[in-house]
RNA sequence: GGGGGCGUAGCUCAGUUGGUUAGAGCGCCGGCCUGUCACGCCGGAGGUCGCGGGUUCGAGUCCCGUCGCUCCCGCCA
């Protein structure tokens, strides 16, 4: 489906868009012009495809009403820029196209012109023999944005922001643009670095958010702020992301997180209802982050199917299987999914106890529930009563696929939330019709970072921690944080912010980030808290994720114009490349191995 | 950084156990065609099998390396 085609007031090409010729022109004469889609040459009777970003109408040239047009129609071939005028006549009825949206009609061309004619392209725009591979289509991505459902994207890409503009617009939010070229913060993902010409050795950093910026601006007064800010992180990519990716930032002031989830909640559904999206029940529903951990492993559970975590622990207290004894006794956890009646041959339950272990598990324990206990080769390292409490516990009836894993509870909760996944997936289980919005709250304010013996900031070290923050028990301390999570995908999160210096400074402390570090990095925002700072917090969204999951595409590079392949390169302009000796001098920058990208 | 998949005509792909001149569809070029809409029909051109090395009488096919694309793990406060 296409969008309406806009308004279109005539100019020296067209006076109408494609898609706009329809039945209510009959009669009348039209200009038209865009991109020669298909050309169907009769020898007598030429028909021209011709195609702009609001559809398609057939041209028809025949030597009596288009004179000297005809030659040219005959030379037409695929991706010629043409203009044309002629008469909207009504098709008869067995010329109809019902798969057209402009087929009850066609334009009878009088005069047309050759504005550009076009290359043969690298591949069919409108083909039919498979979509090109995405390389080609990367190479040549302005011919890939010419397809119809790259358009598609684009516009709904388009819809989004509008309506996230209109909403927060009109709720008093200030579009506030904040710099590209920042201050490096070393916590957090890799930095994008450019040299300083002018300090060389120094460099700035391109911003991995506007966080601090949009916390300066409600010091500022400006109470309400958004922007559809550009973010970098210099990370692997992967199928939803990319190193250069957009982002909703909102923040706002005098408020708690009660009032920011409500506006949020009215900012989707407004956003969603606009662009045709799902529809949006509020008040959503809430889920503590303990127990979506507890249940789906995760804290951005998928609540379109069940297949839920099941702890195991006390059926197993008096076990004498080594391996589950010595996982319990160094506190670890046993975890289960009851998968549900399944008939898996032993190379695909192979399959899973792979995955389990890419995943970070030791091993995977599999068993089918056989009458009051197991078939499975684990099964004779446990007694008839422990089978038969895991059954219970599990839910187990006859010929159900159990899988188990038994180490960290960390772990074990990572291993079982994607294989929940994978199996949701792998049986169907999913509704793709269906759609479950949730919030995540009650966040630990920092988690333990086990390689580097320290505590980290779950979300970021500006979270605010809910009731007072105690620097000797920085493990129990919960944040201010929430965020919304959409069939398992998280679309944004955001926290109440610290507004207080000291909380702040007590907060890096418990972080590491002793005070002179602190100083050195974020003094100026420990300074501008120190000068009437208002209670504060907010959300960022990932736009090109929401925008992915409206339009169903299957990559996050399928709803950005121009984006980078997984090793970041752009194919289509190069980058990145290497600069000339002169430019590196200028910056003060010295490289070791000048390395060119390979073609 | 690690693991998997892929790389053959402009595009999408096939190519058997290592064996003659590497194929198909679409596209492209030429011709014919007045109601098609993936128009049809006839004819034609088009290949460094990603790149480099090796094994072999012989390599698209096997081995090593490398480059690129992709998915996943790590990573992404």
């Amino acid at each position: 489906m296409r969008e309406a085609a806009p308004s279109l007031r005539a100019n020296a090409y067209r006076d109408a868009w494609c898609g706009q010729v329809l039945p209510d022109r009959v009669d009348s004469e039209v200009r038209v012009a865009g991109w020669v889609n298909r050309r169907r040459d009769h020898g007598g009777l030429i028909f021209i495809d011709l195609r702009d970003r609001t559809g398609i109408v057939q041209l028809v040239f025949n030597p009596d009403s288009s004179g000297t047009s005809f030659e040219l129609a005959h030379k037409l071939r695929a991706e010629d820029v043409l203009s044309a005028r002629g008469n909207v006549v009504r098709r008869s009825e067995e010329t109809v196209n019902p798969d057209l949206a402009t087929g009850e009609v066609e334009l009878l061309v009088t005069e047309a012109a050759l504005l550009a004619d076009a290359a043969t392209p690298p591949f069919q725009v409108e083909g039919f023999s498979g979509e090109a591979g995405e390389d080609t289509r990367l190479r040549y991505r302005y011919l890939d944005l010419r397809r119809e459902q790259m358009q598609q994207a684009m516009q709904l890409r388009h819809r989004v922001v509008a309506a996230m503009r209109e909403f927060l617009g009109g709720e008093g939010f200030l579009d506030i643009e904040t710099p590209v070229l920042t201050r490096s913060t070393p916590e957090g993902a890799r930095d994008f670095l450019v040299p300083s010409r002018q300090q060389q050795g120094s460099f700035y950093a391109l911003p991995q958010s506007p966080q601090l910026f949009k916390q300066l601006l409600m010091i500022s007064g400006f109470e309400r702020y958004f922007q559809i800010a550009r973010c970098f992180r210099d990370e692997a990519t992967r199928a939803d992301r990319q190193a250069e990716f957009t982002q909703l930032d909102v923040e706002m002031s005098f408020v708690e997180a009660e009032d920011v989830i409500a506006v949020n909640e009215r900012l989707l559904a407004h956003v969603f209802a606009q662009v045709g999206g799902p529809a949006i029940e509020t008040p959503m529903q809430r889920m503590p982050f303990d127990e979506a951990m507890d249940r789906f492993g995760t804290d951005r559970p998928d609540l379109r199917f069940g297949l839920e975590l099941v702890d195991l622990g006390d059926a197993l207290k008096e076990t004498e299987f080594k391996v589950f004894r010595s996982v319990l006794d160094g506190g670890g956890a046993i975890r289960g999914i009851n998968a549900g009646r399944r008939e898996l041959p032993r190379s695909e339950l192979d399959g899973l106890i792979s995955r389990a272990q890419e995943l970070g598990a030791k091993g995977l324990v599999w068993a089918f529930r056989e009458g009051e206990g197991w078939r499975s080769p684990t099964a004779k390292f446990l007694s008839e009563g422990e089978l038969a409490d895991l059954n219970r516990r599990l839910g187990a009836e006859e010929g159900d696929l159990l899988l188990l894993v038994a180490d960290k509870r960390p772990v074990a909760n990572a291993v079982l939330g994607q294989l929940r996944l994978d199996l949701g997936e792998k049986f169907g289980l999913i509704d793709e019709n269906e759609h479950r919005l949730v919030w995540i709250v009650d966040w630990p304010l920092l988690e333990w970072n086990e390689d580097e013996q320290r505590w980290d900031a779950m979300h970021h070290p500006f979270t605010a921690p809910a009731g007072e923050f105690d620097p000797d028990n920085p493990g129990a301390a919960r944040a201010q944080a929430y965020d919304v999570v959409w069939n398992g995908q998280e679309l944004g999160g955001g926290s109440i912010r610290i507004h207080s210096a000291e909380v702040q400074q007590n907060v890096f402390e418990a972080l590491g980030i002793h005070r002179e570090t602190a100083e050195a990095r974020f003094g100026f925002l420990l300074e501008a808290l120190r000068y009437g700072a208002p209670p504060h917090g907010g959300i960022a969204y990932g736009v090109d994720r929401i925008v992915q999951r409206l339009s169903g595409a299957e990559t996050i590079r399928d709803v950005i114009a121009f984006p980078k392949t997984a090793s970041g390169f752009d194919l289509l302009t190069g980058a990145p490349a290497p600069v000339d000796e002169l430019q590196l001098r200028e910056l003060g920058v010295a490289i070791h191995k000048p390395k060119l990208p390979g073609h």
